[in-house]
RNA sequence: GCGCCCGUAGCUCAACGGAUAGAGCAUCUGACUACGGAUCAGAAGGUUUGGGGUUCGAAUCCCUACGGGCGCGCCA
């Protein structure tokens, strides 16, 4: 039985007891809170149901949790039932409701863990959207793994969504990347405010090494060409860095196309109808302060340019226009200062920016090798990348080691305990548990268990099928109970975008697999010269759903699941 | 000055308003003729920065003080 069928049990209950009039209460709420307990002495599940609901229903805690007590006790699937401390419901669940769960995930298969709860709506998620002026540094490396693990629990709970990477290639700092470059190839200090690192030079060597003739180019049209060609090399780089760390975008949006289109032009067009925007001091401005923000902000400045606002004005009305009931933008935190101006701007815009808009912010991460802070300046030309940190400590642990901590926490990353292969990092711990579970299954399959077809078929080994029942040991319980949490983890990760919650859950439910696995009661397979007997083969389903588990976990985390290490 | 984020074990961090605040690392004790030991069992480590408040119940919500990070351009 998984948390959610109790709590449908629970909402059953209610009914019956509003229905006989022994509880007075206005409404049934179609679902109740119920949690793994911590301690084991208080059940399978627990519900605090009782205490939300009691001042409602005129009647205290206790009260209403003995009457609910009595109806579940009746219920199928259903142990026994305990009232504890202030109202508490404490729930055993019968054995074989409580081993079917291992076999409805190996039959759920990849789906197991996706849910509904976000079905129908169309989700765009922006995140990175780094200036193609220069290789992808830490923090981008953090957004990677946190964008793309909050698209991917989104889609398990049933939204489409388009990942998109925005690319600012308008504006000044491209012209300054231009001239740093074109500066570096004749020999030159590059501009004040230019970029000073030497992945610079390279670049710059590069566009000349394939396109001699640029150098014969004069004034603008020499630092535009370098520019040019810095970008066309810039970008593919991040692209190729992005593919090898396995995340992925549906769109790269160019900044230039918004005003090459008509879609600035379209996009100011709608505010005015809104009434939203007015002329001062030669500019044209936009009246966020309407909507909360603190001060007005400028769309065109005097001298005529566009300012970097004015686009991204147009670029939330492009991304409303194609169909996007929800817009996801993941910021650092040096940008919280935009998010102001962002829902103001929605708002002027004729939306809810409470319905469309969702601005997440995450922190910056500081990075240790030992004792030793690994001191980031741009100005400097000092910077770790995504391909150094990818080079250094491998996809997988570096996914993880990022996706496992909220994103709105500053986060402290020691290089040199990452990289140590040991279970220092949770990664190798959980990945450890995937592989074993896999070594089980091959030695089962050695000695000719396993089921043909579905996993409810008669085993091959035994003739038998499954029997839930006989998954009845304490450990057995416990890891039946932490497969089971695994689409409510799910459902939560994408509620709140914090996709860490699957890496802590998977850690968890790691950590009961091998304590399973070490208690010598809970065997899978047959020792020595005995048979396969029906309690080895339901022991099997047991295992398989807990590798398909970790897999679908690993999975939404963008990090690989092997079969041996 | 105003605004946002944060403050939990020695360190890095968890904990949809729930029961005795949990993991890993580091420290100390144990279990290897093993379904893969990259594992497991155990010890020790806390006034959740301080002080008020809200309620059946607060690390969590509100107020306040202190400490830390960041942001407040006709820059991008």
């Amino acid at each position: 039985m998984t948390p959610e069928q109790l709590s449908g049990v629970v909402v059953d209950a209610l009914t019956a007891l509003v229905a006989d009039g022994a509880l007075a209460l206005d409404e049934i709420p179609s679902a109740v809170t119920v949690e793994r307990p911590r301690s084991k002495e208080h059940g399978d599940y627990a519900t605090n149901v009782a205490l939300q609901l009691a001042k409602r229903a005129g009647t205290n805690p206790r009260a209403l949790a003995e009457l609910l007590a009595e109806r579940l006790r009746a219920a199928d699937g259903i142990e026994a039932v305990d009232v504890a401390g202030p109202g508490f419901l404490n729930v055993s669940v019968a054995a074989d409701a409580q081993g079917q769960v291992a076999l409805d995930i190996v039959a759920a298969g990849a789906a197991y863990g996706h849910t509904e709860t976000l079905a129908g709506q169309r989700i765009n998620v922006e995140f990175i959207s780094a200036n193609p002026t220069g290789p992808l540094h830490l923090g981008h490396t953090r957004w990677a793994v946190v964008g793309d693990a909050i698209a991917r629990v989104l889609e398990a709970a049933g939204a489409a969504v388009t990942r998109e990477f925005y690319i600012n290639d308008r504006g000044r700092q491209m012209d300054l990347f231009g001239a740093s470059l074109e500066a570096r190839a004749l020999g030159q200090p590059v501009p004040e405010d230019g970029y000073q690192g030497d992945y610079v030079q390279d670049l710059a060597d590069r566009i000349v090494a394939a396109d001699p003739g640029i150098l014969d180019l004069v004034g603008e049209e020499r630092t535009a060409a370098f520019r040019e060609a810095g970008y066309a090399l810039q970008l593919a780089e991040q692209q190729r860095q992005l593919d090898t760390f396995q995340t992925h975008f549906d769109v790269w949006f160019s900044e230039r196309s918004l005003h090459e289109s008509d879609d600035v032009a379209a996009g100011l067009e709608k505010l005015r109808d809104q009434g939203h925007l007015f002329d001062a001091d030669g500019a044209l401005w936009m009246r966020t302060t309407d909507f909360g923000d603190d001060r007005d902000r400028v769309l065109i400045r005097s001298n005529g340019e566009l300012t970097y606002f004015a686009s991204d004005t147009a670029y939330y009305v492009d991304k409303r226009q194609r169909g996007f009931d929800r817009l996801i933008y993941l910021l650092g935190a040096d940008h919280h200062g935009y998010v102001g101006r962002l829902r103001a701007m929605a708002a002027c815009a004729g939306d809810d920016p409470e319905q469309t808009l969702e601005v997440l912010i995450g922190q910056l991460v500081k990075i240790m090798r030992g004792p030793e802070e690994v001191r980031l300046s741009k100005r400097a030309g000092e910077i770790v990348t995504l391909g150094e940190l990818v080079d250094e400590i491998g996809v997988d642990a570096l996914r993880y080691s990022l996706a496992r901590y909220p994103a709105d926490s500053p986060l402290t990353l020691d290089i040199e305990q990452i990289t140590r292969t040991s279970n220092d990092n949770p990664v190798y711990y959980v990945q450890y548990a995937h592989a074993r579970t896999c070594r089980m299954m091959a030695n089962a399959a050695d000695l000719g268990m396993g089921f043909e077809n579905s996993p409810g078929a008669p085993s091959v080994a035994t003739g038998e099928p499954f029997d839930p029942s006989l998954l009845a040991h304490e450990r057995d319980g416990e890891l039946l109970r932490a497969l089971a949490e695994f689409p409510r983890v799910v459902a939560s990760a994408s509620e709140l975008r914090e996709p860490h919650r699957v890496a802590r859950y998977l850690e968890d439910t790691a950590s009961v697999f091998n304590k399973w696995y070490d208690t010598k009661e809970c065997r899978m397979l047959p020792q020595g010269d005995e048979p396969v007997a029906p309690v080895n083969q339901a022991r099997l389903v047991l295992v398989a759903a807990t590798r398909q588990v970790l897999v679908n976990g690993l999975g939404l985390l963008g990090v690989s699941a092997p079969e041996r290490m």
